[in-house]
DNA sequence: ATTCATTTGTGACTACACTCAGTTTTATTG
DNA sequence: CAATAAAACTGAGTGTAGTCACAAATGAAT
């Protein structure tokens, strides 16, 4: 008896119901020696500066085999930092401090992505480029995902510092979750284009926080008069 | 005398400071017609569709010429639309009614915007796209005059409204203005994503913008402005 | 006008992302 | 096991952005 024919037995034997054969087998390990092989090459020499054929040598896959695992070399960018940042997302929302005021809560959150950023920034604006505007469909799943994962985050921490805080109770979370990420994004985007420094970026950004929590209006600070509709005019 | 001889010598007559010769006469035209030529086929056929050889035929140019003109092809399509959005943001800004609300104001600003990158969606996406993070440093201080149009635009308005509206007088409107900004280039990434339709979009930018105006806090409200704020009962 | 230096123009060429017709591997069936 | 179908793989080939060594045009100097 060959080893085929007793691998083939063995297999049977075992389950089928889950089709986990050679081939998803292969599969699953072609497409992780493809993430592993671009991972080490975009961090090694830049995204620009690899090259498709490169990756798929590492790999040790033919050229054309790398495209049937992602459609463009831009997906593979994606595919390779998706998880990755979904984690960091979300280590960054589960390390936050409660009961501390929703600012810092808010730098601690986008700190921590910052640092994550931080670590290879050519390598931060090329997936930033990409996340920002996907070149082809197959990605925005993924992208919509880390979006989601993030406008709840900030949403959830807008929400628990509703009484600490004495915020508004009619506020969606989730909008204004999306309001504070879009004044991160465009800070970052600044940032990442060498407009300001990683410091001063993260300072003016503490300051565009408070001012959108506290709003642009005149309103009391701190006001002794707690709910005080009408404050007469002049 | 032959005719070169004579162009010289009109043009030693003529003025030398401005150094207006043949020269620089046959770059100014070769440039008009080679953005002339993108201009046109990027809106005919979208801009990954065109092809470079096709932008140099039609400027009746080499191949290579084009190069010369412009370092990439994203630099063409930031060369060919930079004058436009410009010219496009300073038009909104000056026709935003006086005395009237901020959240107006700024989505009359933003809703030209829009209207302008609604004329052709992909196109917008390719221009978005480049303009978020620039594939070189030839196109930056295009970039950076933009953007410095839009903050201080804004920052104006905020600031002009400081009386009609009540607001805080310690507020640096620049500031402001790129956190208002921030929320709407997120808006309209999701939109030119295919997230929201452009009605969604505005709706929720509406929402947004007056949520920075009043702030998240539950402090009393200055009354007067767009007391768009859900009557809070109690 | 002639010479010469400098700027501008050019298209054959290169590099690289991506395709596709043909091949190999795996699973299935009897 | 053999035969067959289906899925996965492959690398030579294709299209196109961008380069570069050389050519042409221009302006300056005499």
């Amino acid at each position: 008896m060959t080893e085929a024919a007793k691998k083939r037995t063995a297999k049977r034997g075992a389950a089928k119901a889950p089709p986990i054969g050679r081939r998803e087998r292969n599969k699953q390990e072609k497409l992780d020696r493809i993430l592993a092989a671009a991972r080490d090459l975009f961090a090694a020499k830049g995204f620009a500066e690899t090259t498709t054929q490169e990756i798929a040598e590492r790999a040790d896959i033919g050229t054309g085999t790398l495209f049937l695992y992602a459609k463009t070399k831009e997906d593979l960018l994606i595919m390779v930092f998706k998880d990755e940042m979904i984690e960091t997302s979300r280590t960054a929302f589960r390390k936050v401090s409660p009961a501390t005021p929703l600012v810092d809560q808010l730098m601690q959150v986008f700190g921590a992505m910052v640092a994550y950023h931080n670590r290879d920034v050519p390598l931060a604006r090329a997936l930033i480029r990409e996340i920002t505007i996907l070149s082809g469909p197959e990605r925005r799943e993924d992208v919509r995902s880390l979006m989601r994962i993030i406008y709840s985050g900030i949403g959830d921490l807008i929400a628990g510092a509703r009484d600490r805080e004495r915020l508004r109770s009619d506020i969606d979370p989730m909008l204004a979750g999306e309001s504070l990420f879009g004044i991160y994004y465009l800070g970052l985007i600044g940032w990442l284009s060498g407009q300001n420094t990683k410091q001063a970026f993260l300072k003016r950004l503490r300051t565009k926080f408070n001012l959108a929590i506290d709003g642009l209006r005149l309103a009391a600070p701190a006001a002794g008069g707690t709910g005080k509709r009408r404050p007469s005019k002049s």
